[in-house]
DNA sequence: TTGTACGCGTTATCAC
DNA sequence: GTGATAACGCGTACAA
């Protein structure tokens, strides 16, 4: 079923089915002929083929949605915020996962654009990251999301507000009397990692604790396993504390394993806090403290940018959206055991 | 960067081009001539637009994946158990969620034909689905996994082995002396529902357990709201029972939190058993005992079943792949306690 | 071994 | 208002 059968079927020109069968061009044509070229597209089950379409306008209506790894709990509700947003707007996405390793996040972006993209989501940005780059170079518009990267002109971004959960985070335990907090600090290759160890010195600091009495370990991924690893780091090293703030829920998982290998109970002996508020986190135990980010409404919010740059690419947007951040507390936090 | 840039770049015709960079088409060309020319196109940067080459083709190198929702955590490495296969070969997939809604199924499968894929995925199939024959009227090869359908002529599916799970399960669950033991099916319309039910009934009567023991509720969705309705149902119930043997682990989670805000102690006062092992099951209270079936290598087979089916529509490839289970026994079943 | 010519399905831009 | 034509980029039967 292609134009050529609907216009010999009608009598029409391919031209006129074209225009009939399209919104814009449709006011040129009279109401009868419209009714008519549509009535038997329907009954003949005609149906635009994208591929010809896209090959002569050169907009596929499909998008490129860019992240580290959908099997991460954090990223399919961003995927379904994106979808709710672009399915009604009849695009289409190939979702491609990263690993968070450049090269293969190079050869995706090759993947995205040979077919034609009309625009990318890329939630798995590095700061430093060249795949954005390559993105640009072959105009195609891009947003990130969840994670912001460092580069000039400055790409749009849809991220959480990390300063305020790490600030919430910490004067919660100073509430509780924490006065030797130690924190695992994320990957700060990416922007969450950096954004919220740097937040925690930044707090730290104005609430008045010491720098000495608030050890840190870096994680080179925001994982279990090196959760785990990070806290018998803090747990060998010479300062001893009564809270670990985590840079999120996976490290303070991992942490909280390492504390019961070592006989420590948690929050009894330790508190731990965590980031993000992956779901079940409620149903384990104990219940997790943690800061609740918005993972389906980032996902829309960073779809509408793209949805305005893709109607036009020169559409002034903001170029920076924060979303709101919520401190959840459960039973990971206690009163601190006198060392 | 089109064929017609190194062409008039090598002085060669553009269909001399076209060869030189196509691998199956190269052994007609001298082999300096291609050479030259690969070496222009590389230092050119060409890249196959995938548009024009499908338009002729009428290949995309790119298949649809059907599921019906990414944010359940069954589905995720299913859909990376497809990338790892899909993805060194080229293909990219574009991934669609259908809530289980019919209507969405149709509209969506329509989305993934319009765009030219080459096969379909599909794991959101129902017993008895109409998006597949919508699919097979496009003549796009399909193979469903996770879920089976019932058609004619039959669609090739890759689904564990529900009955042998279902077996294990109430074998394990009489090991420990349970006679009563309840079951909440899942949704009679997909086939896990109905093919767990039926060898619930079937593992029961072998056993020698009496129906009359053995009540049975039904969950409208696998999820934990319908868990719980479901549990209560049976609480409510004439039928007193010592196990709760659940389709699957979300309706589990629900049953468990109903348990509870009946004062019912898990397991001691009644056993739960789950089925797909979830990851972090391990982390609830209490340990789920479950059933682990194998996800990522379900989207593995499934698409190597469809590739066999991308170079050779009329392949002979096996109808019916049922990947083992493995029974994990956690904390969540006891002895009964006498009723 | 290389060049010619055409068509895939659609749409933009003419002319009438 | 409608029709004719060309072009998007590529692949391939056929000719040379």
């Amino acid at each position: 079923m292609t134009l050529k059968d609907i216009a010999k079927a009608t009598g029409f020109h391919v031209s006129t089915v074209s225009r009939a069968l399209d919104q814009n061009s449709r006011i040129n044509l009279t109401e009868d002929v419209v009714r008519q070229i549509r009535e038997t597209a329907d009954a003949m089950g005609y149906r635009r083929n994208r591929l010809a379409s896209g090959l002569r306008t050169n907009r596929t209506m499909t998008i490129g949605v860019v992240i580290p790894d959908i099997t991460n709990a954090l990223f399919p509700p961003i995927v379904r915020g994106i979808e709710s947003v672009m399915e009604p707007e009849g695009y289409a996405s190939i979702i491609v996962n990263t690993d968070n390793v450049p090269e293969r996040e190079m050869r995706l972006v090759d993947v995205l654009t040979e077919r034609g993209v009309d625009g990318i989501l890329h939630a798995a940005t590095l700061r430093d990251d060249d795949s954005i780059q390559l993105i640009r170079s072959h105009n195609v518009p891009v947003v990130t999301l969840n994670r912001r990267v460092e580069l000039d002109p400055p790409v749009p971004f849809v991220i959480n507000d990390e300063a305020l959960g790490i600030r919430m985070m910490l004067a919660h335990l100073a509430e509780y009397g924490h006065r030797r907090i130690a924190h695992i600090a994320g990957p700060v290759a990416l922007s969450t990692g950096a954004m919220r160890v740097a937040a925690f010195h930044a707090a730290r600091a104005a609430m008045g604790l010491a720098e000495a009495d608030c050890p840190l370990a870096y994680a080179e991924r925001f994982d279990e396993e090196e959760g785990h690893r990070a806290a018998i780091a803090l747990l060998d090293g010479p300062t001893p504390f009564t809270a670990l703030l985590c840079a999120n829920d996976r490290l303070a998982l991992g942490a909280i394993a390492a504390l019961r290998q070592r006989g420590l109970s948690v929050p009894h002996d330790v508190s731990v806090t965590g980031f993000n508020d992956l779901s079940s986190l409620d149903a384990v135990t104990p219940p997790l403290t943690t800061v609740r980010i918005l993972q389906f409404e980032a996902g829309e919010a960073a779809a509408r940018l793209l949805l305005a740059l893709l109607r036009d690419p020169q559409a002034d947007i903001p170029a920076e959206t924060v979303l709101p951040v919520v401190l959840v507390p459960r039973e990971s936090v206690a009163t601190p055991r006198p060392l």
